[in-house]
DNA sequence: ATTTGTTATAGAATATAGCTATAACAAATG
DNA sequence: CATTTGTTATAGCTATATTCTATAACAAAT
């Protein structure tokens, strides 16, 4: 197993041919293809498929290639110091379920450290592909929450993909609405003093357990539901239906604007907003700055 | 730049000539000195100092064999996880200046984590080794306190040596003595007050400037200062001699025992107690627990 | 002066990585 | 249905790199 092996790993990961990605390297398609079969026969893993019609990557494949990246980018680092002396970005990606907070946190890191030496990305995705980012190393941190309903299955799902759940922040449950709402003003609402408007959550795909809703209360059962894959759609429908959204309660004015508001949902429910990352994977200082972040808002959380 | 020439240098690093790190190695000499040589000219740098006696590290190396202890040790881990299929122990060292629950914390995250897994290591020892021992990489965490009067001064040499401080808990200023001592059951102390007993502080070695100082006010004049280098003799002494010592507070029983208490000073003074990490350096799961470990006694730190 | 340790150098043997040419195969194409 | 075009795999060769042994050069201890 030799860092150009695994360099070479990667290129045809991202390739569609051995052929495509010998052009790439600057190699010849045999040698590409002997030194990949070297290596799995090395560590005893089919990472491509072959056939005919060029590569796919094994399911085996995917996590090695995760770890190869990591282990390149850090020998790259070390080469880019005191080889060719230029400066290498670095990369940081975050996925996260619907949160503004995430999004500000995520802001705020960037405005931090300057998009000059570093290359991000943020997906504001479902719970799902949260899980999957972070597995597939796509993402470095996964932003979602647990609540006692979803604990068990979520935390099951982590341990089986060899993903670890850290805890950030625990906030009590809100109703989050346009401020002209006519319970916009109330201290407290009761879920059955929301039942007479349309209920707001964020479609989760094909996957539509209960467990990856992104609602806190997915069990209970809505009289009106309207599904949503965008944040600023289900904000728009908050106004034109007089729909409200159940959510952590945690405000960004700066992002959503101030036309919205949260009320305390009449419940003791406690969700537990956290970040996932890979088991045993270091944190960036890029990561560690970002988790900073969200802590800043571990008050705000508290209204 | 090959991942051999960094296992020979490191193993060189080690090693008192080229020689016993050629046994070690089991190449010959000739080999690992043309090795060596090779990755010299490529950088740039002069990694080691040949003498007729064996060789040492120049400081340029010391710091280059940082960067490629953490690329080895990443490279390392797969080939552990996919190669040899063997679990590889994993390394994690702290030092700290003589705090107990910077102790308490590396033992419960040493619990938590278990032997047959890790390495483990945990360094008390003088400010001023503390940072070295995070700049030289024997650590990957250092525990210290900033207060008004060394911040500046410590920042500096933070930046000066691309290190990072994280502030981790704010704290009061205590007199921590023995439960017999006259003043233990005060609720506030005074300088004035304390003055009549002799204040015990940490030895810091040569460099015994001011703002190395483990005591929180170091410009204070003490009309008895002893100084120890061991947190157990410096219990000893506030039984024997009626001696006191300024801290954070932060208490733990476990480990100093019962006998003695921490008295608030009359002050405002506050002190921060962080962390420090290389610059751009990642944090490994050992070390994001043994943070999480410490800010568990954010709490017992505003009693 | 000799011995014993060190690092450095030279030249030969071996191992490795890459090349070209070609095979083997399957799907699209006329 | 043969041909073309794409794919990956194999064989044999060459240039390069790595590592060895033997030896030199040097300094300190004996």
């Amino acid at each position: 197993m030799t860092i150009t092996q695994l360099k070479y790993v990667i290129t045809v990961a991202e390739s569609n041919s051995m052929n495509e990605a010998a052009g790439k390297l600057f190699i010849s398609q045999p040698s590409l293809s002997a030194a990949i079969k070297e290596l799995e026969n090395e560590i005893g893993i089919e990472l491509f498929r072959r056939t005919n019609r060029g590569i796919t990557v094994t399911p085996e494949g995917k996590e090695f290639i995760g770890y190869a990246k990591q282990t390149v980018q850090q020998y790259e680092l070390m080469e880019a110091k005191y080889v060719s002396k230029k400066e290498l970005k670095k990369k940081f990606s975050v996925s996260t379920q619907h949160y503004a907070f995430a999004v500000n946190a995520f802001s705020e890191m960037v405005k931090q450290f300057g998009m000059d030496e570093y290359e991000f990305a943020i997906y504001e995705t479902r719970t799902n592909d949260v899980i999957e980012d972070v597995k597939n190393f796509k993402s470095e941190i996964g932003i979602l929450y647990l609540n006692d309903f979803n604990r068990n299955v979520l935390s099951k799902i982590f341990s089986e993909n060899n993903l670890e759940f850290h805890p950030l922040l625990n906030c009590g449950i809100y109703a989050y609405m346009w401020k002209k709402h006519p319970l916009a003003k109330e201290k407290l609402v009761s879920l059955e003093q929301l039942n007479d408007y349309p209920c707001l959550a964020f479609d989760q795909g094909s996957n539509n357990s209960f467990y990856f809703a992104e609602e806190v209360l997915s069990t209970y059962e809505y009289k009106q539901l309207i599904r949503a894959n965008d944040r600023a759609t289900l904000l728009n429908l908050m106004v034109g239906l007089k729909g409200y959204t159940l959510c952590s309660g945690i405000l960004c004015e700066d992002l959503n604007g101030s036309e919205y508001c949260a009320v305390k949902l009449d419940s003791d429910e406690v969700m537990t907003v956290g970040y996932l990352i890979r088991k045993g994977m270091n944190i960036s200082p890029l990561g560690q700055k970002y988790l900073e972040e969200i802590l800043k808002f571990k008050d705000k959380a508290l209204i």
